[in-house]
DNA sequence: ATATTTAGTCCACAACGTAGACTAATTCAG
DNA sequence: CTGAATTAGTCTACGTTGTGGACTAAATAT
């Protein structure tokens, strides 16, 4: 349950609570963060102190903001010490991200790969191998990985750090964590929950949504006033199995007519011509390379590089050139994202519901028959319908929440980092 | 965001955990606090000694436990100083209950009125008389109410105490809390939610489940760790609306083929070849009378008094005789209970699906359709779907829940009571 | 009766935040 | 250009709270 709260406690929480503040607003003087937390300045100045010399905060100089008075000493979360590795396995890339304290993306890299049919063995040694060579890099900057998280596309024991059940990958009760050996410790999460709180930590600036993720799969994440929802057992968000038609199609779960027999990137590929499947993977063979990104500088906001999760661009391009066949798909996969969405609105009530994954790209053909099915269903209940958004993340969010995670257990513990 | 922590706030915590532990484990000797909370001796004899003089804690002497040494003084949560009133409007019946700290039931009163066609100016005068007369009562038991809590079957908005919209009362943005004008402070919640609170302080001791409350409408509250979540807006737990079948018949929330189209009384009943509305209500008067209950002075878990909520003993009795009509609805409405609940498990991931209101006295036959149904559409994914049990606290729930809600702040923060 | 064991209290001390005095660095008025 | 006003940040004495070990109390074991 609960911890006695002793000196050290106290001391630790009001750490936090000053980085805490200091990362959310910027930047920030002693003067002003006394007055944010209600804390005097004496108090501010000695945590402030403490905190520049673990490396976590820095001074950035004097503020000349034209007041009258001694002008205050700006500081600001450091980059240049602390640092996390966002990892993450798919079905037809790795991804390895390098993320700083001031969530600055340090370092992209992206491999293609088919692990549909690999061993996880193989696949997890050359995750290790991109991990490895990403620290390598990270310590050039002259950065300190504290920690990572990997993002798998399937339910984790997040206790054990193993990937319950993968069916994407072919993965069933495989203790990634434990064979990823890596020098710092390894959480592994859910890839629909880490895109959730990449949405959350490098989107659009929310703090209330439920985060969908179209991909082979479809899952969901949910985060409320900030913080990830994990349900019970930390296998909530399921979006994909939730009944759109009780006797629609059959569905690998054992259920019939779940949202995956009308939205997921097979379905679509099936409704629209192509065999499930098809495309770019399907033939077996293990193939690697197309490495995307590379170190780069500034801003978290860049394009996502690297490969597209399985040949969106694909059905895209049908239905630039206006596929009749492909045109339907969307319309009707909007429908079913539309039902299965007022199921989890009434359930979960998130403030917006937004689109990620496969749903980036297809938004324009999809986005106008959900938001009119949520319209229909729900409006004459409630004042107000979620709105509909998209992500521009793309594949970008998972891998970099999963680096976001192990930040923000950074900012809202830094006292951990202290004694170490 | 967070709070600065002082030494009032550690003393705060420090007194909460204290108190937390001797409410979660009955009865403790400070000796035994002190290895629990990983406190000194010292600081738990002081804290301890702050609980009594505040009358939340009770020495209730030495205990012999044959062990050598000095036998220990076992303190436990005090019963005689601090009460909280739970208060509930339904459609057919209000109910006032009156819980100690030690969460003993000290008064019960339930009183039939038919609120369907009636001012909510009305109603809630009437509450206020009860509730009123409740405090008297508990003042004559040595009582101080400290604050309530009122349940109503609909959406709350918690902040300013309306009820948003409650369809089966007819009221739409009715400020129950400022109407009824209590001497103490009245939060208003979602009575689903409530029983749910209900069932985790005064049910079967689980604290992970999601508990349904069949009734006119049927809402769910769902309980993750001990702790009910709310969504962004607290409007999370409308399971009633979740999608059973996308063209099936039309709701009143503008969707098709609801739950509640389903499983709610009123289809049951309308199923069982009732019209909806019918049976002890519709008629139209405003009747009030038949008093369930009174003082009961032990034990927190007595048979339900009072009157159940709509005329479900009606068709109790038609399935006791083996009614077909009956049975099939009631197997229609297991197996759609089964199809909303495996969009809910998907979703939020509970441990328990407890069923409750009108699915207690329905369970012999509904149980099984919903367990049948969730282990055919869950089975496969799953290594084990969540057990579907049934509550034993029936119409009680809510204004327990209401009521505990109150018990409950004053454990979590003892502070806050001492200083005033 | 005495040793042993456990419960609870007492007291000197340490950790941390507070309050207000004090110093530093700027703008504004003349 | 000088001094008053204003704001930032530091320094010091102090208050609150938890700690640790010595001490007292009350039981059982021998």
């Amino acid at each position: 349950m609960a911890q006695a709260v002793r000196h050290d406690a106290m001391r630790a929480r009001n750490l936090a609570l000053v980085l805490g503040e200091v990362n959310a607003r910027g930047s920030l003087t002693r003067a002003a963060l006394a007055e944010i937390t209600g804390l005097t300045k004496t108090t501010v100045s000695k945590l402030v102190a403490d905190l520049i010399e673990a490396g976590l905060v820095v001074e950035t100089g004097a503020v000349r903001d034209g007041e009258r008075g001694r002008p205050g000493v700006v500081v600001r979360v450091s980059g240049e010490h602390v640092a996390s590795v966002g990892l993450e396995i798919n079905v037809d890339y790795l991804a390895v991200r390098v993320v700083d304290l001031s969530r600055t993306v340090r370092l992209r890299r992206t491999q293609a790969v088919d692990n549909r049919f690999a061993q996880p063995g193989d696949v997890v040694a050359l995750l290790r191998d991109l991990a490895l060579k990403a620290v390598d890099d990270a310590v050039d900057m002259g950065l300190r990985v504290v920690g990572g998280v990997l993002a798998v596309p399937g339910p984790v024991d997040q206790r054990t750090g193993t990937v319950h059940n993968a069916p994407n990958l072919g993965w069933r009760d495989v203790p990634v964590a434990a064979l990823l050996e890596l020098p710092f410790p390894v959480q592994v999460e859910n890839e629909a929950n880490l895109a959730a709180l990449g949405e959350l930590w490098f989107g659009s600036g929310l703090s209330d949504f439920l985060h969908v993720s179209g991909e082979i799969g479809i899952g969901a994440g949910l985060v409320v006033r900030g913080r990830l929802f994990q349900g019970s057992h930390g296998f909530a968000g399921e979006l994909g199995h939730v009944v759109v038609s009780p006797d629609g199609p059959a569905c690998r779960c054992g259920g019939k007519g779940c949202l995956e027999q009308y939205a997921s990137q097979d379905a679509l590929a099936a409704a629209t011509g192509l065999p499930p499947g098809a495309g770019p993977h399907g033939n077996g063979a293990h193939r690697t390379g197309a490495q995307g990104g590379g170190a780069s500088g500034n801003g978290t906001q860049t394009t996502p590089g690297g490969t597209t999760a399985g040949d969106i661009s694909w059905i895209v391009s049908r239905l630039e050139a206006g596929d009749a066949a492909a045109l339907a798909a969307c319309e009707r996969a909007g429908w079913a994202l539309g039902v299965a969405l007022s199921s989890a609105i009434n359930l979960v009530d998130p403030d917006t519901i937004v689109l990620g994954g496969i749903y980036g790209p297809l938004f324009p053909w999809i986005g106008e028959a959900v938001a009119a099915t949520l319209t229909s269903r729900l409006g004459q209940m409630r004042d107000a319908v979620p709105p509909v958004v998209v992500s521009r993340l793309g594949t970008e969010a998972a891998a970099l929440g999963a680096a976001g995670q192990v930040i923000q257990r950074v900012i809202a513990d830094p006292a951990a980092l202290l004694q170490t």
